[in-house]
DNA sequence: CGGATTTGACCTGCGC
DNA sequence: GCGCAGGTCAAATCCG
């Protein structure tokens, strides 16, 4: 996880999958012979068929640098070394000195005595004994003073040498040199390209992300439920008077309505603990908390006495929406994390919303839980019904006030497999490496819960399921979106052969779905920085490509992109998810893929976590919850 | 000694 | 109303 995830677009572009395989490639082709090196890295990155451009680029980038770096030293420092090597015969030491020399020069040297005795051409030297330190110091020691015409003689030798390898090579080094160089420059401008592109696209990101919040927002205000719409007034510039209706009603907006407005509450611990025992002792009063609201926060009302009022709420008005009173912990949540969280005007409702949406991934890991570049304390353990192993309450500690929490447990069928269920946004700038999977998590949760907001019936969570399915037809335990009574879910199973993911024929094609244009802007809008982020921090080289996929899906080119390099594709996903460091990166990128592809729809159709997606649920209650549930 | 973990108790929701 | 289960809290404990 920890390697993947900090790569940084330039030179780690290849840093986890590709610099091995390049430095392996430049052995055995030194071992081989000259052409066969040369062209052996060409053969070996077109054996990993990088679909995608970015990926490409990416791909010619750090690849070709690295490659032709290592080639053009080889080339180069093949015959400039080996003619230093034999021109310091003098020294005794000259062996030494170049075992001594740096690497580049030692593999150099490697390099040198490959093409030697790959080419045949040691038949052509007579120095061929000479070549050898041990026999250069025995003559250097011995016969000093012919040395000079040794000298002269190796350099005549060489030069002949060197046209025999050029001939024999069919390459001219020199030009070879040239032209590499030159190509490394127009990759290394069209990196700066991409990355330029990269952050655009980001920017892009956030600023529908944003876009689309309001829009949800919007559209739940007219359609939602009653509920749904109070959260979303809330969120809206009539938020206080909207607070005013539901004073005067009694009602408690939603959770995920009141961490808006929070975002910028002072509360402190000290109150987030006695808003908590408030709540347990049932001291706190609704109308207490929004009068704290007011206090605090004249956007809305705080998160913390959101909380107590949900439970208040539910207590003594009751309007709560089925989905939030069945969230015991939501509330608690809630105005901690609005506490800490920082103002986050539009995005406030939709943060809220996500917080109800989880996504769960399954993935074979020896390690008591996946490293997904957060910090995480755990405050408790649970011992669930019908698993022996306990589940682990974890929540993120990078941030005072941040909400996400994450819950982890390890499958009772299968105890090699860990269960990683992450709920609510970070509020907190994050890591580099911690971007993936929070990137992901939201996205899919955006796309749950704008879903589910979007049809007040709460059967939005079905299309999801559909299109989990379109997304992944070959894939039906793969990743898997449910709608489970009180939190949807999207499941991302990894323990099964990754390849289930690869295989679609429609790979990724979000844009494609029928009938839900408006979801699949969303998803788009979100994808970006699911994948591209989270891919971006863990594999570039993936995760640039899935990135450009789905982010290109919006363009004809780049899904041509997509279908004539999705077996490629398969196949890096596949090697990727085979190293237990990329399992989050994967799970983000499914993640998302689901999280943008997911729109609701009217469709019933429910794929469950663990169980046959074939019959889906037909309610969003029923819906299989996460596994670990 | 401070932070993280453990663990029992408590709270809440839900079903019967 | 009761019991069960999930989720959370916080004192006790552990660890660096």
């Amino acid at each position: 996880m920890d390697k993947g995830w900090g790569l940084t677009l330039d030179s780690d572009s290849f840093g986890y999958l590709l610099n091995k395989p390049p430095t392996a490639a430049v052995k055995l082709d030194h071992h081989n012979n000259k052409r066969s090196s040369f062209f052996g890295g060409e053969r070996m990155f077109q054996g990993m068929e990088f679909p995608v451009k970015l990926g490409r680029r990416e791909e010619q980038d750090a690849s070709q640098p690295s490659n032709d770096n290592n080639r053009m030293v080889v080339d180069e420092v093949d015959f400039f070394s080996d003619r230093k090597n034999k021109l310091n015969t003098n020294s005794t030491d000259d062996h030494h000195q170049d075992s001594k020399s740096n690497g580049a020069v030692s593999v150099k040297k490697e390099n040198w005595t490959g093409l030697d005795v790959n080419t045949g051409l040691q038949l052509v030297t007579a120095n061929t004994g000479s070549d050898q330190s041990m026999v250069d110091d025995g003559i250097s020691s011995d016969h000093g003073v012919n040395k000079r015409a040794k000298n002269h003689e190796i350099k005549v030798e060489f030069s002949i040498f060197r046209l025999m390898v050029y001939s024999v090579v069919g390459v001219d080094y020199d030009d070879q040199l040239a032209q590499l160089q030159v190509e490394v420059q127009r990759m290394n401008a069209e990196n700066q390209r991409l990355k330029e592109m990269l952050g655009q696209v980001t920017n892009n990101y956030s600023a529908l992300q944003m876009h689309l919040a309001a829009v949800v927002q919007r559209q739940n205000h007219t359609t939602a439920a009653p509920a749904d719409k109070r959260s979303q007034l809330d969120h809206d510039q009539n938020a206080e008077a909207k607070s005013d209706q539901e004073k005067k009603q009694g009602l408690v907006p939603r959770q995920f309505l009141n961490l808006g407005p929070r975002a910028t509450a002072e509360t402190t611990d000290d109150q987030v603990s006695n808003s908590s025992s408030e709540a347990r002792t049932g001291s706190a009063s609704p109308p207490q908390n929004i009068n704290e609201v007011a206090k605090n926060d004249q956007i809305g009302p705080l998160d913390p006495p959101n909380s107590n009022n949900f439970r208040d709420g539910k207590r003594v008005g009751g309007d709560e929406s089925p989905e939030s009173q069945s969230q015991g912990w939501v509330p608690n949540k809630v105005p901690k994390l609005n506490n800490s969280a920082a103002p986050k005007p539009i995005d406030q409702s939709t943060e809220a919303t996500m917080r109800k949406a989880r996504v769960s991934v399954r993935a074979r890991s020896e390690a008591p839980m996946i490293t997904d570049g957060c910090q995480w304390r755990k405050y408790g353990q649970k011992m669930a019904k019908g698993n022996p192993c306990p589940r682990a309450y974890y929540r993120c500690t990078m941030a005072v006030g941040c909400p996400v929490r994450k819950q982890v447990q390890r499958c009772a069928e299968d105890r090699t497999i860990l269960i990683t269920t992450y709920e609510g946004n970070h509020n907190h700038p994050l890591p580099p490496a911690a971007m993936a999977m929070a990137s992901t998590t939201t996205a899919a949760a955006s796309m749950l819960l704008s879903g589910s907001m979007a049809s007040a019936d709460g059967m939005n969570m079905n299309p999801n399921n559909l299109l989990a399915r379109a997304i992944l037809p070959c894939s039906s335990s793969v990743a898997t979106i449910s709608a489970s009574a009180p939190f949807p879910t999207v499941t991302l199973d990894l323990t099964t052969s990754p390849l289930q993911f690869q295989r679609p024929n429609t790979p990724f094609q979000i844009p494609n779905f029928p009938g839900q244009p408006q979801s699949f802007g969303a998803a788009s809008q979100q994808l970006p920085q699911g994948f591209g982020q989270a891919l971006y921090n863990q594999s570039k080289f993936s995760g640039l490509q899935l990135s450009q996929d789905l982010m290109g899906s919006t363009s004809s080119q780049q899904q041509q992109m997509q279908q004539t390099q999705s077996s490629s594709f398969a196949d890096t996903v596949s090697a990727i998810t085979a190293d237990p460091s990329f399992t989050a990166a994967l799970a983000a990128a499914i993640t998302s893929i689901i999280g943008g592809g997911a729109h609701p729809s009217n469709n019933n159709n429910s794929a469950s976590t663990t169980s046959n997606n074939s019959t889906g649920a037909n309610s969003n209650k029923n819906i299989s919850s996460f596994p670990g549930n």
